[in-house]
RNA sequence: GGAGGCAUAGCUCAGUUGGUUAGAGCGCACGGUUCACAUCCGUGAGGUCGAGAGUUCAAGUCUCCCUGUCUCCACCA
C-alpha cells in the first residue's frame, strides 16, 4: 500500500473486510521472518506444538494469542524476534484417530493394512490436519515465522531424537527393564503413569479362602477387587507383628482352582487394618506386589496379556477376556466353597486417558529413562532462577513432581512415532543401539537383525522441541542466535508432561536451560465454568467466533481480564464486549480521520497546546508506562484493561468531546493543533494496542496520515511508544481534572433534579482556580453540561441569589444553576447539610490519621503528602458547602 | 494421604511490592433521535472484600485457624 495514500474508513466496523488481506500483506512483506544475522538482541518463542489430531480449540487460541502479543510487542520494541511454529505427531492420540477413521469408513484395522501402509495413511492425515492447524493459526493473526515450520517427525527432528536416545543409552541413562506398567487393552500399548486417569468406580471385594497345606479345614481369607489375578498369585502376605497371623508365616497355602503351592510371607507393605489383613501377592500384575515380589524373590507369572486376555499360564481360563474370566473364576470359587463373601465398595481404578478403557497393570519389558541424574540439575536450574515460572507458585508444582520422579517409561506398542533405534541379533542376542540403522550384528556378524517394534513416547520428541526446532544436532546460526529461548507460554496442565522434560533435556544436551521464563495460563472454560470437552459438546470453535466477531475481538476477549495461571470463562457477553470495544475504537478513529485536513502528523510545541491537550498527552504517557510495565511482567490482562479504559473513558468520552469545539473552528490554529494531538495520541494508542489487536490497528493505521515520526508502510514494524518525560504536564492536567469534575457534578445534579437535557441554563462558576476555567473552557460547558451561557468569577456575591439557584460544590468550585422554580430551599438545605456531614466525616478521619504520630513517622513521605493533599481538598469542599449553606435563607 | 488454587457488587471477574472514599464488563433503574459510535451517550442504585484471631501507623492485600469449593499428584490389596 502506498504509504502516503490515506482513505476514509467505512462506516461500519467489519473485520471480515480486511483481516485476511492484511495478514497476506504481512506474509508477503516477510515481517514474520527474522534475519539470523541481525545484530539486535534476540527474542524467541517456540510454540507449544498443537497435536495433528484435529483442529485448534479455545485453549490453543488463548495460548497463541498470548504468544503473539508478546512477540509483536518485542518485535516493535526492536528485538530480533522469532516465533517458531509447528505441530506434534501426538503418537497414541493420532493413531487412535486414524484407526477409528479406518474402522468407520473402511471397516478395517491397522493390521489389515500392515505397518507400512498404515503409516502412509497417518501421514496423509497429518498433511491434512497439520495444514489446517497452520491456516487456523494464521486466521488468529499469529506472527509465526512459517518458513521455519517444524514437525516432531520431520527428518531433522527425527535425527535429533535418535541422537538423544543413543547418547542417553551410552551414558547408561536409558535402559531396558521389567516393570509393572499400565497397559491399555484397547490401544494395545503400555502407557506412562502420567497418562493414567484414575476414576472412582463401583466395584467389589471378593473374600476368598486359601486352604493351608496339611491342615485340613484351615485356611486364610484374602480380599481382592480383581479375582482373576489370583491365577498369578505366588504368595500371601501378612503384616510383620500381626499377632493374628504370626503362626501362619512360613506355612504353605494351596491356591484354589490352580492348585499351586504358595508361601505365606511377612511384608511391611501390608496394612493390618485393611481388608482381612492377609494380602494375595500377584507380582506380575500389581505394582506393590511387584515390589513385594522383589523383596521375597517371588516368581512373576503373567496371566493377563496386553489385550486383557488370560495367557497360557492361566490354565483352563486361557484365552478368556479378563472380565469373562473374572465371572467364571468367581463362579468356580463359589462352586468350590472358596468364596466367603462379596462386599460392595467403590475404589479408584486407572483408565486410559485417551480411550477410557480400564487399564491392566502388567509386568513387561520396556525402555526407560533413568530420571534421577537428569532431574537433579533440572531442579537446580529452577531453584537458581535460571528458569522461572510466572506465576511463581507453579514452581512448587514442578519441584513436587521432579523431586518425587520415577523412571520414565518411553516405549509404546504403537506404529505411529519414532521407532526405537535398538536392533536385536537373532543369532547371538546382542542389542545394538545406534543412530544409523543396523544391518549386521557388530558382535557376531549375523545379518539376522530386527529392529525393536516399539516407538517412543510422544513426549520424547517434544522434550527436545526448543533446540531441535532450531536445527540441533547441527550447529546452526539459529541455535547460536535464539537458544536459549526467551519464554515458553503454556497451560498448567502440561507442566509435568512437557515443561519439566524440556528443562532436563535442554540442560543435558545444550548445557543450558531451554527458556528463561515459563508463562503459565489457565484453561478456557465455558460460560458455566465447565471444561470444554467433546463429550459435553460445549466446545466453542475459535473459527466460528472469528467469522462472527473477528480475530481481534476473539483475541481481546481471551486476553482481557486474563491473569497468569488462572482459568477463565468464555461467554457471549465477553466476546460481545470485545467486539463493542473494537467498534468503539473504529468509530473514534473514523471521527479523527474525517476531521483531519493535515497530511502529516506533528506534535505541536508545548506552548501551543491547550490544557486538555496536555492532559491527554500526560494521560497517554502514563498509559505507555503502564502497558510497558505490565507486559514486561506478563500481566497481559492488566495492560489491556488499562488500554480499554484509556480508549473508552479518557480518549473517547472526554478528549474527543473536548476537541469538538476547536475542530468546528475550521482552519483556525486551534483546529490544526487539535487535529495533530488527536492523531498523535490515536496513532500512539494504536501502536500500544497492536500486539493485542493486530488487524484493526493496522487497518486504521493505513487510513491515517502518519507524519515524519511514523511514516511507515505497516504499524507492525513501527516503534512501540516509549515513556517520554517531556510529555508530563502535571499542572495543566490538574486544571483539566478540575474542569471534568465540575462538569460531572453539574450533570449529576441536573439528573438528580430531573432537569431535561433540552433545558439549557446559565452556569455560574465561582472558583479561585481561574486557570482551570478560562474562557477557552466555556464551550465545554455549552456542549457537555447543557449550559446556555457561562460566567466565571471569584465571587458572585450580589449577582445571583442562592435561594433561586441550585448550588453545586466541588473542591475547586461552587456552581450556581439558576433554575429557581425547581429549587426547594428546604430541600437544598437538607442536601447540603448531608453532604457537609459526609465531607466532615472524611476530614475528621484524615485529621486523625495525620495526627497519628506513628503514621507520620513511619509511612512513606509520598503517602503522607497524598493524605495531606486530600485533606486540603476536603476542607475546600467543606468550606464551599458551608458558604453555600450560609447563603440560603 | 501429599501439594496448590479460589472465595470481592445480582452474574463473571480485576485489584501489581500492604497506603485515595475497593474497580470493570454484563445485568438493573432513570434520562437521552448532541452532526464518530444505539455495537451508543449521560446519571444512579448495589459490596461490613467467606467466618474468626493476629502482625502493623495502616490489611481486600501479610500470618494463623475455621468453613465452602476446585485442581494437580499419590493410591489401599
Amino acid at each position: 500500500m502506498d504509504q502516503n495514500q490515506t482513505h476514509e474508513l467505512p462506516k461500519t466496523y467489519d473485520p471480515s473486510q480486511f483481516e485476511d488481506r492484511l495478514y497476506s500483506m504481512w506474509m508477503e512483506k516477510g515481517y514474520f521472518t527474522p534475519d539470523v544475522k541481525d545484530e539486535r538482541p534476540p527474542f524467541c518463542i517456540v510454540i507449544p506444538p498443537p497435536n495433528v489430531t484435529g483442529q485448534l480449540h479455545m485453549g490453543h487460541a488463548l495460548d497463541e494469542t498470548l504468544q503473539d502479543i508478546l512477540v509483536r510487542y518485542k518485535r516493535m520494541q526492536g528485538f530480533n524476534t522469532l516465533w517458531v511454529p509447528g505441530t506434534d505427531h501426538a503418537g497414541i492420540a493420532t493413531q487412535i484417530k486414524v484407526e477409528e477413521n479406518l474402522r468407520v469408513n473402511e471397516g478395517i484395522t491397522r493390521y489389515d493394512l500392515g505397518r507400512e501402509e498404515f503409516l502412509k495413511r497417518v501421514w496423509d492425515w497429518k498433511d491434512k490436519y497439520g495444514n489446517r492447524i497452520i491456516s487456523q493459526l494464521q486466521k488468529l493473526g499469529s506472527s509465526c515465522d512459517f518458513t521455519r515450520e517444524a514437525f516432531t517427525m520431520s527428518d531433522n527432528l527425527s535425527d535429533a531424537v535418535r541422537k538423544v536416545f543413543v547418547t542417553l543409552y551410552n551414558k547408561g541413562l536409558i535402559y531396558r527393564g521389567l516393570r509393572i506398567t499400565n497397559v491399555c487393552p484397547h490401544c494395545n500399548t503400555v502407557i506412562s503413569d502420567a497418562e493414567v486417569d484414575y476414576q472412582e468406580i463401583d466395584g467389589a471385594f471378593w473374600h476368598i479362602r486359601y486352604p493351608i497345606k496339611g491342615e485340613e479345614g484351615k485356611y486364610v481369607v484374602v480380599a481382592t477387587t480383581r479375582p482373576e489375578t489370583m491365577l498369578g498369585d505366588t504368595a500371601v502376605a501378612v503384616a510383620p507383628g500381626d499377632e493374628r497371623f504370626a503362626d501362619l508365616v512360613g506355612k504353605t497355602l494351596i491356591l484354589p482352582l490352580v492348585g499351586r503351592e504358595i508361601p505365606v510371607i511377612s511384608d511391611e507393605n501390608v496394612d493390618p487394618e485393611f481388608g482381612t489383613g492377609c494380602v494375595k501377592i500377584t507380582p506380575a500384575h500389581d505394582p506393590n506386589d511387584y515390589e513385594t515380589g522383589l523383596r521375597h524373590n517371588l516368581e512373576n507369572i503373567i496371566v493377563i496379556d496386553n489385550t486383557a486376555h488370560i495367557t497360557e499360564a492361566g490354565g483352563k481360563y486361557a484365552g478368556m477376556d479378563r472380565f469373562e474370566a473374572r465371572k467364571q473364576i468367581v463362579a468356580d470359587l463359589e462352586a468350590g466353597g472358596y468364596l466367603v463373601k462379596i462386599e460392595k465398595c467403590t475404589h479408584s481404578v486407572g483408565h486410559c486417558y485417551r480411550c477410557g478403557t480400564i487399564l491392566e497393570p502388567v509386568a513387561s519389558r520396556q525402555w526407560f529413562v533413568k530420571m534421577k541424574p537428569l532431574a537433579e540439575p533440572a531442579i537446580e536450574a529452577v531453584r537458581r532462577g535460571d528458569t522461572s515460572f510466572i506465576p511463581d507458585r507453579f514452581s512448587k508444582n514442578y519441584f513436587n513432581w521432579m523431586e518425587n520422579i520415577k523412571d520414565w517409561c518411553i516405549s509404546r506398542q504403537l506404529w505411529w512415532g519414532h521407532r526405537i533405534p535398538a536392533f536385536y541379533c537373532e543369532d547371538c542376542g546382542e542389542i545394538t543401539v545406534a543412530e544409523k540403522d543396523v544391518a549386521v550384528c557388530p558382535k557376531c556378524g549375523s545379518h539376522k537383525i530386527t529392529q525393536d517394534e516399539d516407538v517412543l513416547d510422544t513426549w520424547f520428541s517434544s522434550a527436545l522441541w526448543p533446540f531441535s526446532t532450531l536445527g540441533w544436532p547441527n550447529s546452526t546460526e539459529e541455535l547460536k542466535k535464539f537458544y536459549p529461548t526467551s519464554v515458553l507460554v503454556t497451560g498448567y496442565d502440561i507442566i509435568t508432561f512437557w515443561v519439566s522434560k524440556m528443562i532436563f533435556m535442554g540442560l543435558e544436551f545444550m548445557g543450558e536451560k531451554p527458556f528463561s521464563h515459563v508463562f503459565i495460563h489457565g484453561l478456557v472454560r465455558d460460560a458455566q465454568g465447565r471444561k470444554m470437552s467433546k463429550s459435553l459438546g460445549n466446545g466453542i470453535d475459535p473459527l466460528e467466533i472469528i467469522d462472527k466477531y473477528g480475530a481481534d475481538a476473539l483475541r481481546f476477549a481471551l486476553a482481557t481480564g486474563n491473569s497468569p495461571g488462572n482459568d477463565m470463562r468464555f461467554s457471549d457477553e465477553k466476546i460481545e464486549a470485545a467486539r463493542n470495544f473494537a467498534n468503539k475504537l473504529w468509530n473514534a478513529s473514523r471521527f479523527v480521520r474525517m476531521n483531519l485536513t493535515i497530511d502529516k502528523v506533528e506534535l505541536p510545541a508545548a506552548d501551543k497546546l491547550a490544557a486538555e491537550d496536555k492532559w491527554i498527552l500526560d494521560k497517554f504517557n502514563a498509559l505507555v508506562a503502564s502497558v510497558t510495565a505490565n507486559l514486561d511482567k506478563y500481566e497481559v490482562g492488566v495492560a489491556l484493561s488499562a488500554l480499554y479504559d484509556f480508549v473508552w473513558d479518557v480518549f473517547c468520552d472526554w478528549y474527543i468531546e473536548l476537541t469538538k469545539a476547536r475542530l468546528n473552528e475550521k482552519e483556525s490554529e486551534g483546529c490544526l493543533i487539535a487535529q495533530n494531538v488527536l492523531a498523535y495520541v490515536l496513532i500512539g494508542t494504536l501502536k500500544l494496542l497492536h500486539p493485542f489487536m493486530p488487524f484493526i490497528t493496522e487497518e486504521i493505521y493505513q487510513a491515517l496520515p502518519h507524519g515524519a515520526a511514523c511514516d511507515l508502510e505497516s504499524i507492525m514494524i513501527s516503534d512501540f511508544p516509549k515513556y517520554d518525560a517531556a510529555l508530563e504536564f502535571p499542572e495543566e492536567s490538574a486544571d483539566t481534572e478540575r474542569l471534568i469534575a465540575v462538569i460531572r457534578a453539574i450533570r449529576a445534579r441536573r439528573t438528580e433534579m430531573n432537569v431535561p437535557p433540552s433545558r439549557k441554563t446559565k452556569v455560574y462558576v465561582e472558583t479561585k482556580y481561574a486557570s482551570s476555567f478560562g474562557e477557552m473552557t466555556y464551550p465545554f460547558f455549552l456542549r457537555l453540561a447543557s449550559a446556555s451561557e457561562v460566567e466565571v468569577a471569584a465571587s458572585f456575591a450580589g449577582v445571583i441569589s442562592a435561594d433561586d439557584a441550585a448550588q453545586i460544590v466541588t473542591d475547586a468550585a461552587t456552581v450556581y444553576l439558576p433554575i429557581s422554580e425547581l429549587v426547594d430551599t428546604a430541600k437544598e438545605k437538607e442536601r447540603l447539610t448531608k453532604e457537609l456531614a459526609k465531607t466532615e466525616g472524611e476530614i475528621s478521619r484524615l485529621s486523625a490519621k495525620l495526627g497519628n504520630a506513628g503514621f507520620v513517622a513511619k509511612a512513606p513521605a509520598a503517602v503522607v503528602e497524598a493524605e495531606r493533599a486530600k485533606l486540603v481538598k476536603y476542607e475546600e469542599t467543606a468550606e464551599g458547602i458551608r458558604n453555600a449553606l450560609s447563603k440560603l435563607k
